[in-house]
DNA sequence: GCTAAACATGAAGCAAATTCATAATATTCA
DNA sequence: TGAATATTATGAATTTGCTTCATGTTTAGC
């Protein structure tokens, strides 16, 4: 029957306006293009839409029906279109954040707080599942923003740094190596590691320390939440390894001590990556700007 | 914009297909077209609705929003034009029927439940408001069907008789006047006379009977439903003229007894008023049908 | 019944969508 | 990695069909 939009907005305007040369002016056309429309309309739909017996064009039967189509399509419409010139002025958008370091929910829920409020119209989301190959998603835009510490050359890709941290060796007081002013690899050997449940290229204790210096932990216990990781230090159940900010940052146990690993401790820096074309994007460089400043107030507390 | 609804199609179709080449055959047009109308579609919005860096086309954040409302409002859209089909063929449609006698809820009600189950997609309405020009309004498609005793000859129109009926004199049978084998106008001279609460040309017992014998009832008591009036009559608050099938059919009291108009009695004849492009509708043929056999069924009982 | 208003119609012009032919790019598999 | 294949992009020519212009027909109101 071939409908089209401006059938809708015809028929729209017809009704309000009560006849074709009124709708005819506020759709900035002739009355005979409107007449040639209805009546085109009319032939392939195979129904009368107007009754033509009274002058001011009125609606049929079909035609009312027609119009309470027009009335709850169009509206749709132009919220789209106006949510379109949103992002096209950089007003909204989507920001799906893709986290390679299992650790950064602790201090990026707060930078996506904060940034919420300031940008209510992006459309934010944390995508934990693709942490493996989270660049590759980045260049394909099924996410837009990936939290590394790896930078690499990527066409298209720009990788800009967030903040420093340094991952620190966390025990019980009463652990032996408590007594130690920091920890080297070796002393891993004899220990049960408590870790995230990740792939071991995406911890630093293996990546930093371990693996280079091919020693293995005598066991290996893996647990979801920071906080439980703390508690099983706390309880001599293991030691492990977090990013300093987050043992300042959580404070459910303080019964257990931080040290540096070796002398003078092991620093990384945590990168933002984002495709080229959006690093102009007013809310793009916001939330970079929140993710610098954020995290550094939580390391101070 | 300028969105079209050929740009939804699109858009569904090369997400479903997923890709340009199968999605054109879908469409029946070509590759290139597809590849032209999505193009134009990303300038005129101003944003990307697909990601480009992937070969099976793939839809952006703005593209899945433009799918979502595809496919809201492609499917209303279906079921319109499918609808149209349906009045087109004639299997659906609207009877919107004005009575001009106030007494023909009591046969219609029953015509247009039967009607109803043959023709569920018919949209069936009374419009009791426009009593007066009910005739006009017809011609001017605001109502289908108008059910009147008084055929007139307009363009366009058609008449057809529906059933005859006789406009009764009911009285208690404790009245004076139920002692009489038929009543006459002069009869009416000392009586209450208890009737529907509308113009006095629309009723039988003015029209037929008082107003060419130029006399007045002692007074006039109105009531709006016929039970009522039955029942003002039976417990003597006045006497009424009612078409015999309502008197046969409502049961409510007894007491009461009805008598001829004039020795021979009235007889009058109740039309069916149609525009003469709808009276081969088959669903217009078949609720005449109906409205010339059910009442006489009514009568019977 | 006449006048003004409202809608319909036919031909011509024009803008925009489609096609055709071909180039550019991405993906796959050896 | 490179060749083969699949997929999308581009430019010019064509066609389609919407709009306008000019004018005819119908309706409403006095």
């Amino acid at each position: 029957m071939h409908l089209e939009f401006r059938h809708l907005r015809t028929i729209k305007a017809i009704h309000e306006e009560g006849g074709l040369a009124r709708a005819a002016d506020r759709l900035f056309i002739t009355q005979s293009a409107l007449s040639h429309q209805i009546k085109s309309l009319e032939d392939q739909a195979g129904v009368e839409l107007f009754v033509r017996r009274s002058k001011p064009l009125k609606l049929s039967a079909a035609g009312k029906k027609l119009l309470r189509l027009a009335e709850r399509i169009l509206p749709e419409v132009e919220a789209l279109e106006l949510d379109f010139e949103g992002v096209q002025s950089g007003r909204s958008g989507r920001l799906h954040i893709a986290i390679e370091c299992h650790a950064c929910f602790e201090w990026l829920f707060p930078v996506l707080e904060e940034f919420r409020k300031a940008w209510p119209d992006v459309d934010v989301d944390i995508r934990p599942g693709l942490a493996f190959d989270a660049l590759p998603a980045l260049q394909k835009e099924e996410v837009d923003l990936v939290v590394s510490s790896d930078p690499e050359d990527l066409r298209d890709i720009e990788f800009s740094p967030l903040f420093d941290y340094e991952p620190v060796f966390v025990a019980s007081s009463q652990h032996p190596l408590a007594q130690k002013p920091f920890v080297v690899a070796e002393d891993f050997r004899e220990e049960t590691l408590i870790t995230y449940p990740v792939e071991r290229t995406r911890l630093d204790v293996f990546t930093e320390l371990l693996t280079p210096a091919k020693i293995e932990p005598r066991s290996i216990r893996q647990a979801e939440l920071t906080a439980v990781i703390l508690l099983l230090v706390a309880s001599q159940r293991g030691v492990a390894v977090l990013p300093d900010w987050v043992v300042r940052e959580v404070k459910y146990s303080s019964d257990y001590v931080t040290r540096p690993i070796t002398k003078k401790g092991l620093t990384k820096r945590l990168y933002a990556a984002i495709r080229s074309d959006e690093a102009q994007l007013p809310y793009m460089s916001h939330f970079l700007r929140l993710a610098r400043t954020e995290p550094v107030k939580l390391q101070r507390m």
